[in-house]
DNA sequence: ATATATATGTAATATTATAACATCACTTAC
DNA sequence: GTAAGTGATGTTATAATATTACATATATAT
């Protein structure tokens, strides 16, 4: 099992993370022989902010604040899609919106875990997940391909329980 | 394991399926002491016509043609919120569309299987996989409250290797 | 019959996403 | 170094999906 989870509830060293994600994203740019613009690397910089996805329009306003020219929708989703297609971020379909990918260039179960108070999203892979999916679709012929699996319910923080002990 | 998988992909008698589906709805609406109306039933019809989800819009345009006065967005909507609230209905997040349940009012794993050639939708229910996203989610603390899974591949019909032999 | 709650009508608009075509920028070939 | 070719972005307009706010109508209860 593969997960950010303890990262995105914890308190940690934003700065590092994102750090490093960018600079995996440039090895997996160089070894796919495609080009991390400015714009794309921005863009995928602001995916990693926080845990929090972010809508295209989001990511315009954001985008807005640091460069001076603003940035037109078309080049947002075109942005959105290269990242995509190169596993370095995902879409939450029922939010409308995109976030960083913790384990790029991996096995993927594609499972979010969507906090409904706080709306920061965690990100699982789990091969016991694929196998059982694979499983029940095979029973009944259905040749599967991708799966997107999103969760909702509440993190460890905004859980009334509570966390640690 | 429960799933319309069978059905979907074989031939069958749509209207009967179609009846069953309605006189089910109204069971529950009743139980639950709420109102199918016209308008109501009219797009729980449409969601169960084929075993193709359908956009609010394409909903729209399909009771334009029964109806004589058009219907506007609102009202669609907010049927449609009425529906999936009452559980008869599913929303497929990834096509912005709707389906009929074929199992409503009982325990639900919300499991799409979306053709990626004919867009037919079949649902799966299955306990295991609940247990094992619950057991998943348990471990990092994330207290799972609903859940969407929403497989893409080929259905048995649009499969090369084919069906039933 | 009146009051209350529920459902729909209506008009405008918000939000998310794409199409079509022009321009720019980087890479490669010569 | 320049020209050709590819890839990326700019620009304008618009499509597709969804909601807000307020008015009216319909059903239910007293
Ligand atoms: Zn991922
Ligand atoms: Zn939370
Ligand atoms: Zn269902
Ligand atoms: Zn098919």
């Amino acid at each position: 099992m593969l997960t950010n989870a303890r990262l995105v509830y914890q308190p940690h060293d934003q700065v590092r993370i994102l750090n490093a994600a960018i600079s995996r994203a440039h090895d997996i740019c160089e070894a796919a022989n495609v080009r991390l613009t400015p714009t794309r690397e921005a863009i995928l910089k602001l995916l990693w902010q926080g845990h929090q996805p972010m809508g295209a329009y989001q990511l315009q306003q954001q985008l807005a604040k640091v460069s001076e020219k603003p940035i037109a929708p078309p080049t947002i989703y075109r942005a959105i899609e290269f990242l995509i297609d190169l596993g370095l971020v995902h879409r939450i379909h029922s939010l409308n919106a995109y976030i960083g990918c913790p384990f790029p260039s991996s096995e993927h179960s594609n499972i979010f875990m969507i906090c409904e108070k706080c709306n920061t999203v965690a990100e699982v892979s789990d091969k016991r997940v694929n196998n059982l999916l694979e499983a029940i679709t095979d029973k009944v012929g259905f040749k599967l391909h991708s799966q997107t699996i999103e969760l909702f319910g509440l993190c460890p923080n905004c859980e009334p329980g509570d966390s640690d002990e």
